[in-house]
DNA sequence: TGTGACTACGGTGTATACTCGCCAAATTGA
DNA sequence: TCAATTTGGCGAGTATACACCGTAGTCACA
């Protein structure tokens, strides 16, 4: 399980959570809808600023983006 | 506080914690020497790839580097 | 004084993150 | 079946992460 699997995964959950489209997400984190759906698949390595902007969006911390589900606590 | 400064500081206290050098963490990182340096006055916005490799050098989970220092947790 | 360990900092080159435009496949619902 | 919404995929461009080279500064200690 690599971290972008796992981001990945944590992403794709917190979005449907949220009730939010890949496009109303990139909207709401100023960023490329494509660069979402890319996202979800793992093509790239998001840097510290996209998870920050993300997690703003998503309402929850920046750690619990990269955290196994099973997992729990702040951050 | 943004999530390079929190990023960067426990990228240092960490390190130190372990007792290695710049040098040192990045040798076992895989990384540059200078590329360490300049994450530590945050001048790169580090990507999930090298959060990874650093938090395994750490021996720490990758989601403890974006916390802050007063939250605790799991990841 | 000077020597070694550590770090800041500069320039340059390459890899990759990220944007943008467009179209196709898939999904959902009337 | 049709339309609307959502997502995947690709090509091309820009921005920036990251590697590699060197130099200089600080500090501890002989």
């Amino acid at each position: 399980m690599t971290l972008r699997e796992i981001f990945a995964a944590n992403l794709k959950a917190h979005r449907k959570a949220q009730g939010l489209s890949q496009e109303d997400l990139a909207h709401r984190a100023d960023l490329d809808r494509t660069y979402i759906s890319a996202l979800e698949r793992q093509l790239y390595s998001a840097s510290l600023d996209v998870i920050e902007k993300l997690a703003a969006v998503l309402a929850v911390p920046p750690a619990a983006l990269l955290r196994l589900p099973e997992e729990t606590g702040p951050g």
